[in-house]
This record gives C-alpha cells, structure tokens and sequence, in this order.
DNA sequence: GAGCCCGCGTAC
DNA sequence: GACGTACGCGGGCTCG
C-alpha cells in the first residue's frame, strides 16, 4: 500500500496504552513503579518513528475526566470501569516521553481521542492531506476513507475502503450501524441483546443502516439469511431506542473545534536532554540505546607524531603536567596495536607507532606521570607492555567503583559524564582520538566522586595496581595438555552414542535430547511421568537435575538423560571448547579477568572462563588435570578455607563463630552440633552435610522452601533448622537484620574495604523485589569482602615475588583460590610467600586460614 | 545467517 | 519467585 511520506500519523494513545498493559508481564522501574504499559508504548512510537519516518506525527490521548457519551447514557458511565492503578501512575511518564521526543500531545476535554482523531483525520482530508490513523483497536474504522487509513501495528495490517468493507463485511460509514445492533464491549456500547455480529452484519448489509432495519421490520421477519429472523424482529422492535443509543455513542465526533496547524505536528529532533534522563530512571535500557546522547557529537582526528616530531620538549611538558590519557587499538591480544594515542590537558591527541618510538616507552613507565585511560588493562597488552606503569588510572574503573551495575563504557562515560556523544562508528582510531580527548576531563570528575566517597583507597591501593597484576596473568595464559583432552573427547562420544541409543529406546523414538522442549514432550506428554514437586518454567514443565532426579524414581529414562546431559555440557563447554581456545602463538590458554563487571566487587573471567572449569565428578576431575605446568614447573594452589564463614564471624562478631574458627574447628561439624544439639563427637555425615547446606545458605540470605528442596526435607522442618540456626548464632542473625536496615536507610551497602554497591531496589513498590535486594545487602558485604582481600593479597603477591626474585607467577583467580605457575626450584620459597600474603591480608576477628597444595596439573595440586 | 532470549549447568 | 555472584552452551525464535 503506497502511503505518502507526507502523510499525518495520528496514534490513539490510550488503545496502545491499555493494550500494552494488558498484553505484557507487569514490569517496574528500579524505583518499583509499574512500567510496562509505558515501555510498550514507547516502543511501538519508536518503532513507528524508525520504519516510517513520518513528517506528522501527534499522539492523541483520552482527556481525563467525563465526556460528552457519560450525559448521553448513564450506564456509558456507569460501567466504564476506571483505569487501573498500576496503569494509572504510567499516564504521567509517557506524557513525559511523548514530551521528550518532542512529538504533538493532544487532548480534548469532554470527548475521547477517538473524536479527536476523527476530526482531525477529516479536516486534513478537507485539506488535502493524508492521514495514518494508527491504533490497535477497530472503532475507528469508521472514519476510513479517500486518503485516511488506518494501520493496525499489532498485527500489521493496513485498511483502506476495500479492506475495511472486507474485514466488517460493510463500509466504513455503516461500522457505526453494525456497532449499535451488536454492541461493543470494550467502549460499554450495548447494542440490541441478543444480536452478534454475524445477525449484524446481515442485516446492515441487506437494509444499509440502523433506520433502514427499524423502518423494515416485516421484512426483517421473513429475512431468510439470517437464524430465526422472527425473534430478531421482535428483539429490535423491543430495543430500538437501545439500538439508537448504541449507534450515537458509536459515532465519532469529526466535528470538533480545534485550533490547530498541521505544522505542530512535524516530527522534530528528539530532545535527549530531558528524554534519556526518564528512559534512565524507568529502566528502559533498550530504549536508550536508540536515542543519541545529549550535547554535540564531538569527534577528534589524531595528529600524527612523525620524524620531526620535537619528542623531548613534549615529554617535558607531559612531565611538568604529571598526566597524560592513552588509548590503543586493539583487541586486548598480545602486541595487538601499532599505534598509541595520547593526549595532554588542552593539547591535541598525537598518534604515534609503538615500534617507532623508544621514547614513548619512556613516558609510559615514567612514575612521575599518571597514565589516564579506560580499560587500561587492554592497552597494556595490546602494547605488550605490562610492567611499572604506575601511578595509572583507569576512568573504566572507576566508575565501577562509583556505580558498579551501571554500565562503564566509554560513550556512555563521556554521555552521562561530560554530556557529549561520542562518534558511534567503529571506526576504530577514529573513535579512539575522540575518547581520548575526553579522559582527563573524566579523571579529574570521577576522581573527585570518589575521594567523596572514601573510594580513594581502594582505587590507588587495590584495583589500579590489581590492573597490571591481571594484565601479566592474562598475558601469562596456561597451558592446556591438549592430547589428553582429546582423548576424553572420544571416550564421551563413544559414551554418548550408546546412551543415546538407549534414551530412544527407552523414548520409544528419536528426538533431540539437549532439546527441553522436545524432552518435556517425551517425559510428559508421551510418557505421562510425574512426581511431587515438579516445577513450572516460563514456557512450561521444567526439566532440570531436580525435577529429572524426582523422576528417576518412577523411570529409568530421567537417570539417562542426566547422565547424558552431564557429558554433553562439559564436551561443549570445557573438553571441546577449550582447545579451540589456545592461542597459536603461544600455545596457551589466556583468558580476560574482568574487573569492572561483577557488581559485588569480584573479578569474572570469560573467553574462555577459567573461573567455572568443573573440579567435581571424574570428567570433572580429568578436565582440572588437563590445566598443566610446564616441564621443571608446577602448578601452586592456594584455596582460602572458608573465607566467606570466616567474613561472617568478623562483620558479625558472633561469639559461637568466632570460637569456632579461634579453635580451627570443622565449621560445618560444629554448625551441626549447635543446630541439632548433640555433641560435637556425634554429629553424623547427614548433620554435617545438612550444616554446610545451612551455612552457604545463610549467606545466600535462601529461605526454608530452598533449603527443604536442597535437603529433600519437609518445609517446615528446614524451617526449624534456620530458626534453631539463629538461636545459636544470635551474633549473625542480629548483624544480618543491622545490616538490612542499615542499607534500607543508606541505600547501600559496604565491604571490609569500603567498596559500595547501591540497592535502588530495596525501595521497590514490589515486595518480591524488595525482599531479593535485601538478599542482595546480606549476602554483599561478605562476597564483595572476599573479593577485596583476595585482590589485595594478590598485589602483594606479585610484588614480593619480583622483588624477591622468586621464579613463580600468579596465572588464575577463581574467588577464593590463587594458580601459580613455579619453577620447581621456587615452589618452597613462593608457598611462604603465598601464605603469608594471603593470610596476612588483613587481621581479623578470626585467623584466616589457607590450604595449599601443588603439582602437576590443577586437579593433582588441590 | 546474525542476534537475542531461554533453559540449563558449571564454578565459587 | 522462593539462594548470592558470574559465563557460556545448544535450541529456537525473530529480524533483515
């Protein structure tokens, strides 16, 4: 269908907002407001405004309060439900978005947008003009006609005359004829009872209108195209005013006066300044993507440094104003860039090849000047350069600090930071020039939110120099004993097959077993298993461990699958995986720690991710010891023993916990004894077992339905466990409950190092969402303390071991757990080192505790 | 075919 | 939905 491009788009507003709230799961802002009527609608006019482009464009919206209908008929009124709350609250945010992309807003009082849209949609035709009616509902139907459409986007489907004469079986002026004899229950128009649409439509196409059936009613009576015409006739003669009614209320009003002209309808540049703030606050992080950031888009070409470059004045200069911000292209791969840029304070951004320049090296190393970057880490692998580069900072960084679970992104720093857009290309250096630019101004505003905030600290004397400890244990990477993988490969395809064959079997068919969908079909619907507990997922039964386990009682096919699932994620993911992984030149495995993305301070690994490779069960087991040392080298463990228990004692000050780590007791046994009240000599392996559960689940803030589930016991009784849990440990359930309340108050909370993650979901309007954050706030301080320690024991670690001259080098970081690589010479004197480091860390209310062991490969060392 | 979400599972 | 923090696989869907 040919629409003009000059075309007006009229949206009725308020069917798209009801139709969204109805149509999408009920979601909210992190402030707890409802959102998804909102988001819906946002979407869709975005949507709208990307794929047509219109040069018109008005949102038209039901005027609050009564209109012209409620006079006619009381029970127009009456029975007019009001608007729900939850979508009520939303009406206020979209008319700001409406604002923000700066698009008409219009509404009538006393009529509906509905007569708002006719009339317009008529004087524009008047005009000449063409006119786009976009609504998901079907009343304005009627107002279709020579140069009005009407498009329906929920099913994309436009209508003009033809389409509407097929869709209604009438013409669009006889829609308000149909509408009173059948009524309309969504806009409350009666209609006659006991007439439908099909009895409707009949009649109107057989008599043309309303008047035209009331004024042949005889005829009506031996009308043989419809069921028991009789009865219809007596049903109009007895509601006609009804049917009268019906049809003035179905009429839309194209006759209103408004003053207006087309020109404040034109479609305008959006008004980021004001839209992204409320995108931001509603959470609308998809949305934000479309819409550019506010302030000029500023892009920087780079000067680039050549022979008669004056390098020595300029390295003067660098030094007499201490700073200089860096950037590099590259992946993060080893030597990567050939090209460095960096920019002094007001100066230009210079652009200089890495191997030209000996100089350069120079200023990078130099301690009198602060190499400002973002994602500092990157740049020095891409330099090959991973030493001495203090004092740097790293404005990636420190915006984690500063908002962990905000994005940190550099187009986003110099968006919500210094208000400008960055260039989106990837143009690469391009881009690079023009964020380089920009990183001391962002220095200088991060860093003086931080020293707000008491983050300095942390920064200078933990995570920038943990920034260079990462990079060297990236660039390090491990090595992988290829051939033995391999090998385990084949023996679990060979497994695989023969329990494949015996899963169709016992399927009675072929299917796809990594499916679930498909599995939930045979365990289901085919086989009709079930047992108690079984849970429900989005999109139906679930078929996890749990609900498999359940079933292998009644079955043998769930222990296959199992067994078969078992073998399939660990060939995908690690045996298979991995090798694919090892870098050609060094024929190492390098991963990437990140340290800006785990919002309770932790590092995550990924590609791969050393951080997840599996240590239980044999294949478990094999693939650890597929993680080897080199010839003459081996391969140094070192675990902290229970750090997050010992954490919990410390921030707690329980009595009961803190004894039991002063005695170095097995923590578990002991929980076992105090909750079940035996003595410690007689706790069985199904106590200790049942303690460990409790313990982690103290920590994970988890509920008597979790831990029921875990133990396979009774609720209520996991129910008794917890609270006999805290009659013991009154220490950690007061500090749990302080705790809570005192990030309710403050709004976050802090670690041993005074690290910060902020909880906006705690003042969330839905309980679930406030109960998960305060979940969050228990179990954040301990996590995100752990992570502190083991990071600074980490600096110190590599620091003692160059200055000590010790052949060892940290190369993994799995939370609690450090993997060295060592000279066999070495391993004595880097075991003290380690323990003592990370033991020392910090002192504490408890000793902390760390097991060591070496070897070989990873599984043989633990 | 790329990109995304879902269900699931691995680690601590 | 009910236990916190991550990453990544295969299936399956949508979009262009």
């Amino acid at each position: 269908m040919q629409i003009l491009k000059t075309a007006l788009y009229l949206i009725d507003a308020s069917s798209y907002l009801y139709r969204a709230f109805h149509a999408l799961p009920p979601l909210s802002s992190p402030q707890g407001l409802p959102t998804n009527a909102a988001l819906g609608f946002t979407t869709m006019l975005l949507k709208l405004l990307r794929i047509r482009t219109p040069e018109y464009l008005a949102a038209v919206f039901d005027a609050p309060g009564p209109n012209f209908r409620d006079s006619m008929y009381s029970d127009y009124k009456a029975h007019r439900p009001g608007m729900p709350t939850d979508l009520a609250v939303q009406i206020p945010m979209v008319h700001e978005i409406v604002a923000g992309l700066r698009i008409a807003d219009l509404s009538v009082s006393g009529v509906e947008a509905d007569d708002v849209i006719a009339t317009i949609a008529r004087q524009n035709q008047a005009a000449g003009f063409q006119t786009v009616i976009v609504t998901g509902d079907k009343d304005l139907m009627q107002v279709v006609d020579q140069g009005i459409w009407l498009w329906d986007t929920m099913r994309d489907r436009w209508f003009d005359v033809e389409a509407v004469r097929e869709r209604c079986g009438v013409a669009p002026q006889q829609v308000v004829d149909l509408i009173g004899l059948m009524g309309d229950a969504v806009d409350n128009i009666p209609g006659v009872k006991g007439i439908g649409e099909k009895t409707a439509t009949k009649l109107i196409q057989r008599f043309g209108s309303i008047d035209g059936v009331l004024e042949n009613l005889e005829k009506v009576e031996t009308f043989a195209e419809i069921r028991s015409p009789k009865r219809v006739a007596e049903l109009l003669r007895d509601q006609k005013e009804q049917a009268l009614l019906s049809r003035r209320l179905a009429v839309l009003r194209c006759d209103l006066e408004l003053a207006y002209s087309l020109e404040q309808f034109r479609v305008r540049e959006f008004n980021s300044e004001r839209l992204r703030p409320i995108l931001l606050r509603l959470g609308f992080q998809r949305l934000l993507k479309e819409i550019p950031a506010v302030g000029p888009t500023v892009s920087t070409l780079a000067q680039d440094v050549d022979e008669k470059f004056d390098w020595s004045e300029f390295l003067q200069f660098v030094r007499r104003s201490g700073q200089v911000a860096i950037a590099t292209a590259g992946d993060g791969g080893n030597c990567s860039a050939n090209d460095i840029l960096f920019a002094v304070k007001e100066g230009p951004v210079y652009k200089v090849n890495l191997a030209k320049h000996r100089l350069l090296g120079d200023l990078l190393v130099d301690s009198q000047v602060e190499k400002v970057g973002h994602d500092l880490k990157r740049d020095f692998r891409n330099m090959g350069t991973c030493s001495s580069i203090e004092p740097a900072f790293d404005v990636m960084i420190a915006s984690y600090l500063l908002e962990a679970s905000s994005t940190h992104r550099l187009e986003d720093l110099a968006a919500d930071i210094e208000g400008i857009n960055l260039p989106s290309f990837r143009g690469e250096i391009d881009q690079l020039a023009s964020g380089v630019s920009l990183l001391l101004s962002l220095r200088q505003k991060l860093g003086q939110q931080m020293n707000q905030r008491g983050l300095g600290p942390l920064f200078t004397e933990v995570e920038m120099p943990l920034v260079a400890v990462l990079a060297r244990m990236e660039h390090r990477g491990i090595q992988l004993d290829l051939a033995s993988l391999s090998t385990l490969s084949l023996e679990m395809t060979s497994r695989m097959t023969a329990l494949m064959i015996e899963i169709f079997e016992l399927a009675g068919g072929e299917f796809n077993i990594a499916s679930p969908q498909q599995l939930r079909q045979i365990l289901f619907d085919r086989l009709h298993l079930s047992a108690r507990g079984i849970r429900r997922g989005k999109t139906g039964l679930s078929t996890d461990v749990d609900v498999l386990k359940r079933l292998s009682r009644v079955h043998p096919l769930p222990a296959k699958i199992l067994e078969y699932r078992t073998l399939s994620k660990l060939k995908s993911t690690y045996v298979d995986a991995l090798p694919l992984a090892v870098n050609r030149a060094t024929g190492r495995l390098h991963t990437t720690f990140n340290q800006a993305v785990a919002a309770t301070g932790r590092l995550s690994s990924s590609n791969p991710n050393l951080q997840n490779i599996p240590i239980r069960g044999v294949e478990g087991q094999r693939i650890r010891a597929a993680f080897v040392a080199p010839p003459n080298r081996c391969l140094l463990v070192a675990d902290y023993s229970q750090i997050e228990l010992r954490l919990l004692a410390h921030l707690s000050g329980d009595s009961a916990l803190i004894a039991a780590f002063a005695a170095d007791e097995d923590v578990h046994a002991r929980t076992a004894a105090e909750v079940f009240g035996v003595l410690p000599g007689t706790v069985t392996r199904d106590m200790r077992r049942a303690a460990k559960v409790i313990n982690f689940g103290i920590i994970y803030g988890m509920g008597a339905n979790a831990l029921a589930r875990e133990l396979e016991i009774p609720t209520a009784q996991a129910d008794l466990y917890i609270q006999s849990y805290f009659a013991r440990y009154v220490g950690v359930r007061d500090y749990i409950k302080a705790t809570i309340e005192e990030a309710h108050h403050k709004g976050y909370v802090t670690t041993l190092l005074g690290r910060r993650r902020s909880l906006p979901a705690l003042a969330s309007a839905d309980r679930n969402t406030v109960q998960a954050a305060e979940r969050t706030a228990a179990n954040t301080p301990i996590q995100g303390s752990a992570a502190d320690l083991i990071k600074l024991a980490m600096v110190r670690i590599e620091r003692r071991l160059t200055r000590e001259q010790i052949d060892g080098e940290l190369i993994l970081q799995v939370h609690d757990e450090l993997v060295l690589e060592v000279s066999a010479d070495a391993v004595t004197s880097a075991t003290t080192v380690v323990r003592e480091e990370m033991e020392g860390v910090v002192s504490l209310k408890v000793p902390l505790k760390v097991e060591l062991g070496m070897g070989n490969n990873w599984a043989e060392a633990h």
